[in-house]
RNA sequence: GGCCCAGUAGCUCAGCUGGAUAGAGCAACAGACUUCUAAUCUGUAGGUCCCAGGUUCGAAUCCUGGCUGGGUCACCA
């Protein structure tokens, strides 16, 4: 909603001036016009009817009568209850469109921000859950760019850890020396089918087990009632003390932070198949980096932050050993930073993760992408490093966003209930295509470019469907549903795009200058103008909110009112000179933002459709 | 159990710093292509905004209590 500078100062000088109503400035209170009634601005009346011990009417007319002698762009007023309407003139929004420039560069905020998302285990591919966070991360990104900042990509790998060591014990148990090459297989699917494979033979080894006498009396001096039950808790303490399995998965880690040159070597290995497999699926995305860092390398960060912390009194030591912070004037609790025996935890890693990125970037903030479930942990590092007193410490950012749910209960990726990031992919495209051909409107376009638009028509799809979901929320996902593209959908934003460059092909012979002879605009042209001049106020709010959902629902929008806008008037075959070229040029001007807001979210528009 | 988050049409979601008769899309039904791409548009139908109180001229929105679902409360990551 566009507010006329002078608008507040008009009325709350009216005010002031006829009722000595001092300080109305965030009372004032302003609503777009709801569509059944006539007017483009709405001011609402109530909170003045005391102060001025008037009636709506009365205080509607006089307001409106005022604004009517002193803002020319007023055309008409109507009073509905306590609502003030306000009708301009067309010429105010003409020429607020004429001066409207699609190309500018906004900067509500020029500071550094670094954003951490994606931030995988490198021993499975990638599924829908890495999905949601990487549109978000990457969307995020763009967004805080457009609105400014200098904005850093970056995540964390976790590249260590008992996880890659599983699935690298399976590929020296059962591989067979075998390589992604020649079985020929996406590289990140073929270690993480090691991971599966891991995870099979240590189930079987866990039910033969489960069947041994041992097991039987650890059973029956449990207090468990029922069997499954027990055996259900028992794993990890099997998994610790009596597979096999375990054990060696256990050793390889120990050989691996005893720098084994073997394990690091087979590691190097996996880890390089997995970031090929990757890469690939951040290429098809269309999302890059600009660095990362690799929890291999900061795992042993953050001690000696700790030891400074402990010294300044920030951090204190129990009898045992152990430190840790108090956070409860934070509102939270006591949290360990440092185990008894002196390893760090997880918490340690992140606080010298953060430092080592401040010394690296001198980010004024930074932003984490990071699910829901760890709202805890973030809350708890902020407070940290608040306490630390570093300088970005008030510039922290947990873009906490929910899970996804498919519609067949939650996912689990160790049961294998995941949807793959890269058939996703695969599928939605192959949607896409299959439309495409039913509709048969690119038939006298080249194969290549073809195989082109059905990916940015499916990808399209696929990451509109994930991103109009405001992020804190949990979302449900129903693959039928994430390929629909008719509705609110990625490809019906793209298709006005499309509708307007058809136009645009065809109207070379326009002599664009003409629109200036437009003076009478239609409903429906107020409408769109109305809309794409919301364009910077979306994006500052995106902004500020770390929320894509915004410019995706935006978008939305402004496809809408084009449609209905194609559908409405005639643009080619208008009757005037002055209308046709006006019209080509709001269209114009429409694609333009789309294609700016679909940037935003990382989808691309396709020429054609 | 403590803390945090969510609950809006059959389904998926907007609206939430209080404002008019709570909006879209999907699905259903009925229409609009000799006309700029019908992946579009128009219409019909669909609601105890989880429940109960409270604050207010006014509550889906704020407060309190409860219900339901989820998360989290590891010397795991």
């Amino acid at each position: 909603m566009i507010i006329p500078n002078n608008l507040k100062d008009t009325i709350s000088s009216f005010l002031l001036d006829n009722y000595s109503i001092h300080d109305v400035e965030d009372k004032l209170l302003f609503n777009e016009t709801r569509k059944e009634f006539e007017g483009d601005i709405t001011f609402v009346l109530f909170p003045f009817l005391k102060a001025t011990k008037t009636n709506p009417q009365v205080l509607g007319e006089s307001i409106g009568e005022h604004l009517m002698k002193n803002l020319d762009y007023v055309e008409s007023f109507n009073i509905v209850k306590g609502f003030l309407n306000l009708k301009f003139q067309d010429t105010f929004w003409l020429e607020a469109f004429r001066s409207f420039d699609t190309e500018e560069n906004y900067t509500f905020d020029d500071s550094t921000i670094l954003v951490e998302f994606s931030s995988p285990n490198t021993n499975k591919p990638l599924h829908l859950g890495h999905v949601r966070n990487i549109l978000l991360g990457w969307s995020t990104a763009q967004i805080l760019q457009a609105a400014g900042r200098k904005v850093i990509k970056t995540q964390i790998i976790n590249d260590r850890g008992i996880a890659i060591c599983k699935s690298m014990l399976a590929w020296t148990l059962f591989g067979n020396e075998a390589t992604p090459q020649n079985i020929g297989k996406k590289p990140d699917h073929f270690v993480g089918d090691y991971y599966v494979k891991f995870e099979q033979e240590f189930k079987n080894e866990y039910e033969s087990w489960q069947i041994s006498d041992e097991a039987n009396t650890l059973f029956e001096e449990s207090e468990k009632q029922d069997k499954s039950v027990f055996f259900k808790s028992y794993k990890n303490t099997y998994f610790n003390e009596k597979s096999a399995l375990g054990k060696q998965a256990k050793s390889l880690l120990l050989k691996w932070e005893a720098n084994d040159p073997d394990t690091r070597k087979l590691w190097e290995k996996m880890n390089g198949w997995v970031y090929e497999g990757f890469e690939e699926t951040y290429k098809r995305l269309k999302v890059e980096f600009d660095s990362y860092y690799y929890e291999s390398d900061t795992y042993k960060l953050g001690k000696d932050i700790i030891e400074g912390g402990l010294a300044s009194g920030v951090f204190y030591k129990k009898d045992d050993g152990s430190v840790w912070i108090d956070l409860e004037d934070a509102g939270l609790d006591h949290k360990l930073v440092l185990r008894s025996d002196g390893t760090s935890v997880y918490m340690t890693q992140d606080i010298g993760t953060a430092q080592l990125r401040y010394q690296d970037t001198r980010a004024d903030g930074m932003v984490y992408v990071v699910a829901d479930e760890q709202n805890y942990h973030f809350q708890a590092l902020f407070a940290i490093m608040k306490k630390l007193g570093e300088s970005y410490s008030d510039h922290l950012h947990h873009l906490s966003y929910g899970m996804v749910d498919l519609t067949t209960g939650k996912m689990k990726s160790r049961e294998g209930k995941v949807v793959d990031a890269d058939d996703l992919m695969n599928d939605v495209i192959s949607t896409a295509k299959q439309n495409a051909i039913e509709r048969g409107e690119t038939e006298s376009i080249s194969l290549e470019e073809r195989e082109q638009i059905y990916e940015k028509v499916g990808l399209g799809a696929l990451k509109f469907f994930i991103l109009k979901v405001n992020p804190k929320k949990r979302m449900v996902f129903d693959p039928n549903d994430s390929v629909d593209m008719q509705g609110t959908t990625g490809p019906y934003v793209q298709n006005a795009y499309v509708r307007v460059q058809s136009i645009n092909r065809k109207a070379a012979s326009i002599t664009i200058e003409n629109e200036k002879g437009y003076n009478k605009a239609e409903e429906i042209e107020i409408e769109l103008i109305k809309r794409l001049l919301e364009y910077p106020e979306k994006l500052k709010k995106a902004a500020e909110d770390y929320d894509p959902s915004i410019i995706a629902m935006y978008c939305y929008d402004v496809a809408k009112v084009y449609h209905k806008f194609y559908n409405d008037v005639r643009i080619l075959g208008a009757e005037e000179d002055s209308a046709k070229a006006f019209r080509v040029l709001l269209g114009d001007k429409t694609a333009r933002i789309l294609r700016k807001g679909f940037n935003l979210l990382g989808i691309e528009m396709p020429e054609r459709m």
